[in-house]
DNA sequence: CTGTTAGCGCCTTCAC
DNA sequence: GTGAAGGCGCTAACAG
């Protein structure tokens, strides 16, 4: 009943040669003369041995596998970065270890430590908030870290992005363009940095610099489900506001259709931009329009930037910041 | 620069005991005084110790991880079971080591053994296919293994699904009842069971039962993509179908906005009944009617079931078959 | 090129 | 209740 029966060593004795030998080859270690080599090769096949990685990773201080912390996988944007991430962990040989947190700091925290407990050879952090606790927690484990689509204001580790103020500024700036004075901010919670410094601040910078001053009154902060944006609308029109930055997909699809439902023609009536570029914006009809994130690759650089840390190669650097686009679709005029 | 440089020695030593008894109160082993534990967790509290969970797989042969094998995160259905999954896996205490497949015999097969290589305790699969060779790799794992809204034609593993048969003949039933009489059954690929072997299964089943003939021209094998569905579109016009189950929703949805766009009115013209109800369902205009499959509670109750295997409890039912509705939205009359 | 020998950090009998 | 000792399966020097 054991689940692996078969060790190194069975390899070793039935191949005539000692478990370092079997190891050697095991590890593609050069040493070690053609014909031994193959002839371990063929007892490994005979015997279908398969070697333990959790031996090999309490021996070796090395698990192959990396943690990744996601809010939610159900999340086409996060789902679409942890697809990245796990295509390039395939690519160097790693697994890993998917853990959903809600953006719950205490999940967080909690499901940080159990997996450095695993000792993950790394970790990839996806989360729309970082606070203190958990900066010290990253800086206390001593396990390289890579923030994918997700900002740390602190920059105190390293990370993969787009530039979301720039982004946002451009999104509202064509707003403007288009004729709108009272452009709202739909946005996830402002707590989060993502939400709060990076992108309201965009959203501040091209009123500014169209002289439209900014109001509270036009800010509105949900819980980012399509439901919120859903049952925004009543009050977005009855404000008399003809257009909106959204700061999350499944917002704008609640807000979009909120706005059709009622009789409200989106763009001719209210222009929406979204800002995730998640399959779902292009499903949507009118399609939304909006930043158009290299959202895989995020996660695939990131991914390919832990691999660097964990082999102690020369990172460029540690701070990517991706490009963008802005893809006007039929949401905007 | 360890990871983990202070081990259950070092708790034993600073608390005056043995390691054995570090070790007992560790795993909430009850023999040991209140007063000796008080101190032991103490210490561990001081020093910051966090046990090491390779080292302890190796002593005890549980890692405390599953494997969860996926086509592809980025798939709102399967990401729904994969949700339940997790949440049911830490609540038991178990992470998941999550590998997605594409679907390809290849990469299932290459991803299971590197699993069953890191000593995973059991494993999901998630999959729209089963071959011969997956189904003996299962066999000689002699690891529990549980598939989730996968379907075995074999029944060679447990397994979690709805009544696909079932549905597919119900909302057949209503179209056939709603006045049409060229339905198409617009699928992923038939080679898989699922969609062959069963919502096939089901679609005849319903023409049969109402004298209408089956004709294979009626039935499109496509890849499940949105485009896939998209692309169907004009085909499905010239041969004047006018309704049309389809197996996932993501096709459904391409189909829909064709159809839209191609100003055929759905569902005055045209009708459509897809098959997951995935969030997308409701979200597109019109809502998209469908068989409203527990999704997430369909990975929970497959994570629920392994974790009994693991545990070697007994087991009432090795193929639960959860319940399902039919809900009619906007795109059947 | 190959074998020997220690551990890696923890669990688990088995004594006391 | 607690300690001592022997592995778990493999890697990693160190010899040869």
């Amino acid at each position: 009943m054991d689940k692996q029966n078969v060790t190194i060593y069975d390899v070793a004795r039935e191949a005539g040669v000692s478990m370092a030998t079997v190891s050697r080859v095991l590890n593609g270690n050069s040493n070690v003369r053609q014909t031994t080599k193959e002839k371990v090769l063929q007892v490994i096949d005979n015997l279908d041995y398969r070697p333990n990685a959790v031996a090999r990773g309490l021996a070796s201080k090395k698990t192959t596998t990396v943690g990744v912390i996601i809010p939610d996988v159900t999340d086409g944007y996060f789902s679409s970065l942890a697809r990245g991430i796990d295509d390039i962990a395939t690519m160097y040989n790693y697994n890993i270890i998917l853990a959903n947190s809600d953006d719950n700091p205490g999940k967080e925290a909690s499901v940080l430590n159990t997996l450095l407990g695993k000792q993950v050879d790394g970790i990839i952090f996806m989360g729309n908030e970082i606070d203190d606790h958990l900066r010290d927690e990253f800086k206390r484990s001593d396990c390289p870290i890579v923030l994918a689509g997700s900002v740390d204001v602190n920059n105190s580790v390293p990370s993969v992005n787009i530039d979301y103020v720039d982004a946002v500024m451009n999104e509202t700036n064509r707003l403007i363009q288009h004729g709108n004075q009272k452009i709202a901010f739909v946005s996830g919670p402002l707590k989060q940095a993502i939400n709060k410094d990076y992108r309201l601040k965009g959203y501040k910078k091209a009123l500014n610099s169209n002289h439209i001053p900014f109001s509270d009154d036009l800010v509105f902060e949900t819980t980012s489900t399509y439901e919120d944006g859903y049952n925004l609308a009543d009050e977005l029109i009855k404000k008399n506001i003809t257009a909106a930055v959204v700061t999350n997909d499944e917002l704008a699809a609640g807000l979009l259709n909120a706005m059709t439902d009622r009789g409200v023609v989106v763009p001719d009536d209210f222009e929406i931009f979204t800002s995730n570029n998640t399959k779902l914006a292009k499903m949507l009809r009118p399609q939304l329009s909006s930043i158009t994130q290299p959202l895989y690759d995020i996660g695939a650089v990131a991914m390919r930037l832990l691999t660097k840390i964990m082999n102690q190669e020369k990172i460029d650097d540690k701070y990517v910041v991706l490009g963008y686009e802005i893809e006007e679709r039929q949401s905007t005029k």
